[in-house]
DNA sequence: TTAACAATGTTATTCTTTTCACAATAGATA
DNA sequence: TATCTATTGTGAAAAGAATAACATTGTTAA
């Protein structure tokens, strides 16, 4: 791979693949980058960017192909057939994870979930059998999923995030409030609902002065 | 307010506020910059950068005085006691939402919660009782509640969005996969499930080659 | 008392990301 | 066909954020 695209362009273009994929469901043959970069919340100039790192261009009178931008940009993310992922955490965040994820377009699909307490063991939840968290190794093999989500308390998570990247997961949705350490060939999101409101709270009482 | 503080600054200070809040808890009275940077997972030099806009300075040989950086940083924070939010949408990623915040220390309390499903309807939820989505203004009266959580349908969202900045709602966290049009005297936090999946997804293939 | 040390506050530098600006271009119009 | 218009692709400039560097300072110890 040549250049390393960075973490907000590869957010936008997600963005801008989920938008074609609407206009598309409506179609929409074409769209110009301000239209789109409308809708995303973005400047042209910056959605224009963007495209240029998936290789794909647009014609200066026509503006975009729906279709073939929205190619262009699933051919860069270059994901096959749908990703498959596990949880680890069943609390009312990992429940509303699993549905939000398993429920909808099943791009991605959690195939096994964890939890330590005992009481839900073996339910199935959403589709998903529910197995004890410290037997992740016997029942994931190595290398057979690629994406991890940790929805489990902060004091467990490192755990956690040790077993995943044993397991040969490089990608980690984190949404326990602790900073994992993890080797440098595992990338990690961490998802911090408390940090994000009070950065809202925050901004919300500057905005009414 | 002389400055405008940055978004990953307040991010990163909210983050340095609850670690320093942990380290009172183990009676750690003091603590340096690099220890407290570790842990958060950032550098030291920008810890002591973000540390420079709350005003206070520690000791060279000390470092930092765990409690009065604390105080210090709240202060600056300056939300006094608790604030307040309502949450529309009691899906399953709202009922979580609730929980997680409702559950925990109570630093902000979800107050009053909306659907528009009937059958949830005076249904009770996590100490929150749910009102129908188009009594909000009946309900809530204007100004009294400064954040708002919206965990709607994606097609419904822009529609909770002005209701809310109707009601002189300063800050919103939204969670449903669009883009919303406020005013500029409203903060708007997009927190995309999907998006930010997508992102770990793609780098997780990144990192195993 | 003074020198050595280790950590801070802050300025300067580097790096990254966004915005601006405009030449190049494809189609529409007369 | 030639001209006009609106939009693209992209280099250059600007803005923003992270890192590095270092003078300053309080404490310890000889």
């Amino acid at each position: 791979m040549p250049s390393m695209v960075s973490e907000k362009t590869i957010e936008r273009l997600s963005l801008f693949h989920r938008l074609l994929k609407d206009l598309q469901d409506d179609d929409v043959t074409h769209v110009y980058s301000h239209q789109l970069a409308t809708k995303a919340g973005v400047t042209a100039a910056q959605l224009r960017r963007d495209v240029m790192v998936v290789g794909y261009t647009g014609s200066p009178s026509k503006g975009y192909d729906v279709k073939q931008l929205s190619l262009s940009i699933a051919n860069f993310f270059e994901d096959p057939e749908g990703e498959t992922a596990v949880l680890v955490g069943m609390g009312n965040l990992g429940r509303a994870i699993l549905a939000y994820f398993n429920g909808r377009r099943p791009k991605l699909h959690i195939v096994a979930c964890f939890d330590s307490d005992p009481h839900k063991i073996n339910r199935v939840i959403h589709n998903c059998r529910c197995h004890p968290s410290d037997k992740i190794g016997e029942i994931v093999s190595k290398g057979e999923v690629r994406v991890g989500a940790i929805t489990v308390p902060a004091a467990a998570a490192q755990k956690v995030a040790d077993e995943l990247v044993a397991l040969g997961i490089k990608g980690i949705m984190n949404f326990a409030p602790v900073h994992l350490k993890v080797p440098p060939d595992v990338f990690v999101e961490g998802i911090d609902l408390a940090l994000s409101l009070e950065k809202v709270a925050y901004f919300a009482r500057q905005k009414n002065k």
